[in-house]
DNA sequence: CTAAAAAACTAATAAGCGTTAGTTTTGCAA
DNA sequence: TTGCAAAACTAACGCTTATTAGTTTTTTAG
């Protein structure tokens, strides 16, 4: 009966992708069933189909925009201005406000790429593994110019990125806190423990 | 035609909630079937049923076995000597341990519990909720008792938390560092960016 | 107002799932 | 060696799944 009422700047299908997110994080992609995903939407799940082609291309529209994200920050952040601290803050930041403001996409994008399809999921874990590579050697650099203390930089590179993705379990003591207090603590507590 | 051959100290049942948990992290517990897991054991999956309840049990067991694990360390660490720093770094110290020795089903605890059944869901997340305010409250000490900085107690263990949880990642680079040297270096970077 | 396109609907299909029933084989105890 | 219990097997059931086919309704454009 009712049609998909799209907001004013996304399409139909955007809509399916953002209620699919929602639906993936709480009960996981192959728990999550099309019926589920048409209810929330509004509609009968063959009419999905009019908007999107399959289940597994909504994981990957999902897990792509998010690795696209943090990649073409970075690009941002490594060819801007600024000290290797500096440049390691603002990547702090941007990751805890992509967990706050973009929770449910991180949040899948972080648990359920293990059910992409090859090719894309070699893709997936390439584009992960790159950027990790790259915050490496971003620490190096800092190391080198004695900014950084002399860390081993994997475990300093996965310790950030450990903690900053420790904010899902923030979720539910949200009300206890604000968030841009929380974003300040998360950045004190990790630059402190490398810094000089 | 054989029959499943456990090792001497482990029921057959034990070898079908290994295999189980090697499984379910692999796969996800959804999308791992019990077909697979048969495969795995060396056996039809109906001869399974001669040893398990259900393929949800299984999942029951693995949760519960860790968060039993951790729980009754804790107890431990709680009630015996030393001051609060030593506690922290024995909690550190063991979760790490855990993450190394038990990976498979730490893994599936941390990640599949979702797909627990009421009541036991609840039981388990009051079990998770329960060891982190044990933890809190554990920091909250070391602060009154001026051995840790003036921090966020919560930060502080979720921080930490975190951080070791992290080492899900370090799966990969396995070879590249000891973990003697790893342990121990997350162990420092981690107290002291607390400790006074 | 009309016609075409978009998007909804109902019905159904094929495949895979966990699990049960019923039977046969295996292994240990007497 | 015999007999019984444990544990394997094959076959199949009932259910859910994503998806397709075919049709009807709704929206849009001229």
């Amino acid at each position: 009966m009712a049609k998909i009422r799209p907001g004013k700047n996304a399409t139909k299908k955007d809509v399916i992708i953002q209620k699919a997110s929602t639906l993936f994080k709480t009960k996981g992609f192959n728990a999550a069933s099309m019926r589920e995903l048409a209810e929330a939407v509004g509609v009968e799940a063959p009419s999905l189909y009019n908007h999107i082609g399959s289940k597994i291309e909504l994981l990957q529209s999902i897990c792509f925009k998010v690795a696209h994200q943090f990649t073409s920050q970075l690009d941002i952040t490594e060819n801007g201005k600024g000290n290797i601290v500096e440049k390691i803050e603002s990547t702090i930041r941007f990751h805890i406000r992509m967990m706050l403001n973009e929770f449910d996409e991180v949040f899948v994008a972080n648990h359920e790429w293990k059910h992409l399809q090859e090719p894309l999921l070699s893709n997936f874990l390439n584009q992960r593994r790159s950027y990790e590579k790259r915050l490496v050697v971003m620490f190096e650099q800092g190391i080198r110019d004695k900014e950084l203390k002399n860390i081993n930089p994997y475990v300093a590179v996965l310790t950030m990125l450990s903690s900053v993705r420790g904010l899902e379990f923030w979720q539910r003591h949200k009300k206890n806190i604000s968030t841009q207090v929380l974003e300040d603590d998360i950045v004190t507590h990790l630059l402190k423990g490398i810094t000089k």
